[in-house]
DNA sequence: CTGAAAGCGCTTACAG
DNA sequence: CTGAAAGCGCTTACAG
């Protein structure tokens, strides 16, 4: 049950190696008598070969492997951009392979290193901790595209949510509800969205002359436990507050932990969006009025885009990150304030 | 910028590329000089060098690769065995690749055989459509192991939940309540989850003296809609059961949904069990009560014993199931019958 | 149109 | 203790 290599398959056939490869490779089988082509095609069917995809990486220096570094899988915010980045990198060729990192540099340094040791020919990053020019140096000029968050650095791609349209709309909706004393939980400042919501969210408040910065509250980590801690420090400044804009689903779940341990009711006294519109929060209690991330479309934006660079290495230039359009979902946890 | 190789090595340590090999692995280390195990250190890590682990795959003939199949990774049930499975894997050096099959025979083949061009030293199935036998013939004597189902080919190892003692904690629990007239959403029957629990249901029932097949009805696969539309079936039959029982979460919150559709409230009017304890399930409305399948630990157990074939590869024999252990968790889903 | 040779970056018997 | 050689399974100039 040893594996079938090409030298099999050539002996069967009755021609070399070289011939095989040729014969077994689109772009080349062109220069072969049809015949050949033939012959080597069933000795390989009959063998059941096949081509042995390191072997060939080696030799052509490409892997046909792209490296992800995300936080954590179990997000399920995450999932759908995966399956987004696959279906886009499979029309390629490539291969995906996928390293967690929980939020921790040191782990996130390892997963990068891990990836270029195994040979990736680009890598995705919808990490925040390591910048983009850091990862570009770690990577040794491998082509790299942010997903759901900008770097610095303006000749890396990026695809993010548009956060500012997403925003605007989270707020309008309150706005237009009636409600006026509307805090903010708002996600860590070292991440990009985190700050580009936080900013949004003040930006869009003050123009609409609602108030002032107290009224955002910042978690450590997009996590349910701090979305929890950072709208009970917000309750206690702004005990009046009728409604809550959250910076993404799993603090809004958070938030709604707070809210209820309170004694608030949602939306009977306070009102809450989420944002990204993950999976299930169609489910909670009461059904989560949010922000919708088209995520599966941002993985496949990033898919394509890393392609092109895979493909065609120009020279690098700058990009305006891509920017999806967020969209707005009315159920159940926003009202006209009391 | 080109990726620096272990003739760079030697040419700075002024030695032979064998003698680097050697230097740089543990194993192999202890046959040289320290001073020359060092001096060979010292300049890898100058180099910022990083084995190319494609070659060395190649030449060792294992890519320390594991390759997974599974139905669709943004189904909250599997992220947390993946990662079980990485961090179990990780302890060998080995990396993990996930193949989405989207409960498709042929993706589910064609994955199967990408996976092993790839040249994956083993394989982690949690798909359903592809016998463990015609899994393992695909895969040409690669070691195999199953992750929740069972194959029919016992001696090829899976991890399981132990969906008798899950079902009936569920059971005994609707039955504790004081219900009689209990339905099975069951899961589909060309699956071993599936069949298992329904199997496991009936029995049970059974046992109690409860009631007759006709309280089972059976999804066509572990989905929402499916779920819905199986509980639409099980109402109009028994249009007076007071308790149902789903085979998974997915199934539950389709249940949920042709519950409210038919006018009645859970738990007033009905009370309902998932299966699984998927992310979130705690916030769906009412919260679900459900028996709790510990995932994480499902994919760490597969990988550790992947890793035992891995490593010592011994004659295959006959073993059962790993099956680990489900626990009630009880939620605002169920109650007494009215 | 096809074969023979070299080489991708490693590891590992084989010498010395 | 270390070097030189062969080879893992491919691809691709180079001949012919």
């Amino acid at each position: 049950m040893a594996k079938t290599t090409m030298s099999d398959v050539a002996r069967q056939a009755g021609v070399d190696v070289s011939t095989v490869s040729r014969a077994l490779n689109e772009r080349t089988a062109g220069m072969l008598r049809s015949e050949t082509v033939e012959k080597v095609l069933a000795a390989a069917a009959d063998l059941g070969y096949q081509p042995n995809v390191l072997a060939r990486g080696l030799r052509t220096q490409r892997s046909h492997t792209v490296g992800m570094v995300l936080p954590d899988l179990t997000n399920p915010f995450f999932p759908p951009i995966v399956r987004g980045l696959e279906d886009a990198l499979e029309v390629g060729g490539y291969t995906l392979i996928v390293a967690n990192t929980d939020n921790d540099a040191r782990r996130e340094r390892r997963a990068l290193h891990s990836l270029v040791g195994r040979q990736v020919d680009g890598l995705v990053v919808a990490t925040s901790h390591i910048d983009g020019d850091e990862g570009a140096a770690a990577v040794g000029g491998l082509p790299v595209v942010l997903v759901n968050r900008r770097g610095t650095d303006p000749t890396i791609p990026a695809v993010v949510p548009d956060d500012d349209a997403g925003v605007a709309l989270a707020v309008r909706h309150l706005l237009d509800l009636g409600h006026r004393r509307i805090g903010h939980v708002a996600g860590p400042a070292d991440t990009s969205t985190g700050r580009t919501r936080a900013e949004a969210f003040a930006r869009i408040t003050g123009d609409a002359g609602v108030h002032d910065p107290s009224w955002v509250e910042a978690a450590h980590i997009f996590g349910v436990e701090d979305g929890m801690a950072a709208c009970e420090r917000l309750l206690e400044r702004h005990p009046d507050l009728t409604a809550i804009c959250a910076a993404n689903d799993l603090l809004a779940i958070g938030s709604l932990r707070a809210l209820r341990a309170a004694g608030r009711r949602v939306p009977g006294d306070v009102s809450l969006v989420g944002f990204n519109d993950m999976p299930l929060v169609d489910l909670i209690d009461p059904p989560l009025t949010t922000v919708r991330i088209p995520q599966y479309e941002m993985g496949r934006q990033a898919g394509e885009l890393l392609l092109q660079l895979l493909e065609q290495p120009r020279p690098r230039r700058q990009r305006k990150p891509v920017a999806v359009t967020p969209e707005l979902v009315v159920r159940q946890s926003t009202s006209a304030p009391a």
